[in-house]
DNA sequence: TGTACATCAGTGAACGCGCGTTCACTGATGTAC
DNA sequence: TGTACATCAGTGAACGCGCGTTCACTGATGTAC
């Protein structure tokens, strides 16, 4: 398949993306819950202790997948046109897309004092967020006005993540034209 | 402490009550990751098979742990003003008080095809809400105006569990003031 | 260009753990006669 | 009121499992001279 040169050699030589992609993985199949190292070390191809090369115990690990998932989402967030609307769009999706990375970003499993590069990326998000709503509506509190915004994102796309709240109040619409739907009334107000 | 002739007896008497109350306890301290059927019986006082008398596996005991903390929840909203201020506060605020039980009832773990329960619960959640929403925004599409309404608690609840994000966005407002103004906003809209 | 040696990235065996679940059992309870 | 018996709700031992982590190791790599 790959590098022959690769496949012959002791040293994998990629391990750790290798490790962070099998976990990925895992996380989609079941979740964090899914994700153990000697399960990712099998997927790897590897002893189920070569890991501990690269990742100091598990949390490391799923610390860094988590901080894949803010870097990712942040720079789709970064590069969707300016409106609320697309910028809800963008979260409710990529939730959607890899429901079980959002969990894992926004649960509470880690303990996101321990891993900074969390925080960091979770006020990236906030910032852009807050930029895109105070440009929306620039005359309201910035701060209660973003929280409000976010909470209507995560909510909703905790809610369709929820195949039975989505199918009864989905009513046969998609994703993207409830996120549209919802947001549009945000907006307006009721 | 309690009935003495019950302390001596061979029979516990009072086992599923009491299974799901140490269940409840080890919700709330390390969410439902942190319940084993092992624990719940020893904090039971009694031997780790006895709760096979009553629930069959280790998820019927987590669908009735979700199930309580449904009517529980449908039960505070009945009773609460009507109002969408109101009943956004009372959901708000049941999510902060049982963080590990709001988890399980809107996670992803429990099959809720296996525990119809869980579905009807919900769903009295959503008419609860959907009345109040209606009351208040008559012309409005229900469904999509109900979802709206739903996902803004819920992902307050959400964000507002999460220490880190409830620090930086709260401004020093309570859980409270936060979830009064955030309604209010929404119900004027942007 | 060659060699010695430090360092790095793997291996494989072993540890101790707690878990869910099954089995055969026993003491307590309730009910039919 | 008493007795036989079915049923129920517990017990305790045992199963097999996968896990995280530690240990001592070995092969590969890179660097100083």
């Amino acid at each position: 398949m790959s590098t022959p040169s690769q496949s012959q050699s002791y040293h994998h030589g990629e391990l750790k993306p290798a490790l962070l992609t099998a976990a990925a993985e895992l996380l989609g199949e079941g979740g964090a819950q899914a994700i153990s190292l000697r399960e990712v070390a099998r997927r790897a191809g590897v002893s189920h202790n070569a890991p501990y090369r690269h990742f100091p115990d598990r949390d490391s690990l799923l610390a860094a997948l988590a901080a894949e998932g803010f870097v990712e989402l942040a720079g789709r967030m970064a590069g969707t046109a300016e409106g609320l609307a697309a910028l809800g769009q963008c979260y409710v999706h990529f939730a959607l897309e890899q429901p079980g990375r959002f969990a894992l970003m926004f649960g509470a499993t880690l303990d996101k004092a321990r891993y900074p590069e969390l925080q960091q990326a979770a006020q990236a998000l906030h910032q852009r967020l807050a930029q895109a709503v105070h440009a929306a509506a620039p005359e309201r509190d910035p701060l209660v006005a973003t929280l409000a915004a976010w909470s209507l994102v995560h909510g909703l796309a905790h809610l369709l993540q929820d195949r039975q709240l989505g199918e009864r109040m989905g009513a046969g619409l998609s994703a993207e034209e409830l996120s549209a739907r919802v947001t549009a009334l945000f907006v307006e107000g009721l």
